[in-house]
DNA sequence: GCAGGTGTCTACCAGATGGTAGAGAGCTCG
DNA sequence: CGAGCTCTCTACCATCTGGTAGACACCTGC
C-alpha cells in the first residue's frame, strides 16, 4: 500500500473518531509514521485530504450498489433486505458511519449537494419498488417511500455511529462482536414492520 | 440575561452548528459582544463550558420528561404518543439534536455514563409500559421494548438534526416552516408501525 | 468614605496549527 | 554518467488557540 492511501486510511480513522477540526496533520502522520509535509506533498490541502477520505467512502458505496439493489429486488418484495444490506455495510466498517455522521453535521449543505447526486437516484429507484409494493398491496398505503428509504438511511447510520453508547445504556453485557446488537436488530425488524402489511398468521388472536 | 446566560446561549449555538473543535472562545466571545476574557471568568475553562451547555441541554429534558410520560401513559396503550414528544422536544431547538448528536460522536464514553445515569430510567418505564402492551396483546411480542425506545430516540435525534440534508435530498420543495417535514411525519408513521398490531379493519383486504 | 467583591477589560504568553521553501535521497532512462 | 522525476525530509513562518496576570470601573454595605 502507497502512501497515499496510508495516509487516507489514517486520515478516515481520525477523522471518523475525533472529527476534522479535532485532528491534526500532525497526529495524522505520527500515524502512518512519516513526516507532517509528506502529506502536505500527496495532499496540497488538509482540505483536499477531507475531500480525497469523503470521495473514497462513496466509491466504497458505489462498488457495493448492485449487491443492495440485489438484495432489494430478489425474490418477490424482499425491500425489506434494504435495512440488513445497510447495517451490513456500515457494520463492516463503523468509520463510514460515524464520518458520514459527522459530515453531515459540519457540512450539511455540501453533503446535500453530494447525496442529491451519488444517493438520490438509487432512492428514489428502491422508492419506486416500495410503490410498487403499494400498489399489490402488500405495503401500507399511507406511507412515503421516499422518506421511508431516507429515514432508514439515516437512522441506520446514527445507530451504527453510537452503538457504544446505546450498548452502554440499554445494560453493557458485553457481546460477541460477531453477533449483531441488540439496536441493530431491533432496527431491523422494526423497518420490515413499518413497510409490510402483517401476514395472515397474525399471533394477536392467540396472545389474547 | 446576564452574561453568564448569554454565553452559555452562544456557545450552544456554535457548538451545535460547528462543534466544539470548530468553535474558538473567541467566536463565542464576538457573537455575545464580549472579550474573550469575560468568557473565561465566568467559565474557568473551555471544557467548562462545554459542560454547561450540556448540562443546561439535560435541564432541559428533565423539565420536559413529565409532559412526555404523561403523553404516553395517557388514554390507554397512548405510547406512541412519545416518538410524536420526542419530535417535538428537538424540534423546539434543533440544536439540541445536533449537539447531543455530536456529543455522542465526540465523546462516546462520558455519552455512555451521562446517559446511563439521565437516560436509563426513564427508558426503562417507557420500556415498562410497552412490556405491558406486549402481555395485552396490541404490542408485537417479538420486539425488544428497550432497543426499541433507543432506537427511536437516536433516530428522531439523528433525522431532526440532519434535517436541512433530508429535505434537499427528499426534493427542496422549501416547506413553510410550521408544517412538519416529510422525513418526521413518516418517521412518527413507521414507530407506531412498529409497535401495534395493525387495527382490526385492515385495509389491505380492500387494496387487492 | 472606603473596603471588598463583581464583572469586564487590555496586554501578554507558550504552544499548536496549517502551510511554504527548499534540500537531498533514490529512481529511471537516455 | 547525469538530467529529471518522485518522494520524503528538516527548517521555518504567520496565525490562531486556550489560558494567565493584572488593571480599571462599578456597586454594595459598614
Amino acid at each position: 500500500m502507497d502512501s497515499s492511501e496510508q495516509i487516507c486510511a489514517a486520515a478516515t480513522r481520525l477523522f471518523a473518531a475525533q472529527g476534522f477540526d479535532g485532528t491534526s496533520l500532525q497526529s495524522i502522520a505520527d500515524q502512518v509514521g512519516v513526516a507532517k509535509q509528506t502529506l502536505l506533498y500527496h495532499y496540497p490541502s488538509k482540505d483536499s485530504l477531507r475531500q480525497k477520505v469523503l470521495a473514497s467512502l462513496l466509491e466504497h458505496w458505489r462498488k457495493r450498489l448492485p449487491q443492495m439493489l440485489k438484495a432489494v429486488t430478489s425474490g418477490h418484495h424482499r425491500f425489506d433486505a434494504l435495512t440488513e444490506e445497510l447495517v451490513r455495510f456500515f457494520r463492516d466498517d463503523p468509520d463510514r458511519a460515524r464520518l458520514l455522521a459527522r459530515e453531515m453535521l459540519d457540512n450539511p449543505e455540501g453533503m446535500a449537494k453530494l447525496l442529491s447526486n451519488s444517493l438520490r437516484p438509487w432512492l428514489l429507484l428502491v422508492a419506486q419498488y416500495i410503490y410498487e409494493g403499494q400498489e399489490s398491496g402488500v405495503v401500507y398505503e399511507d406511507m412515503d417511500p421516499e422518506a421511508y428509504v431516507m429515514n432508514t438511511i439515516v437512522s441506520v447510520i446514527a445507530i451504527v455511529a453510537s452503538e457504544a453508547v446505546i450498548s452502554e445504556v440499554l445494560g453493557a453485557s458485553a457481546t460477541a462482536k460477531s453477533e449483531q446488537p441488540r439496536s441493530l436488530a431491533e432496527l431491523v425488524r422494526s423497518s420490515r414492520r413499518a413497510l409490510f402489511h402483517p401476514p395472515r398468521g397474525d399471533k394477536r388472536a392467540e396472545a389474547r
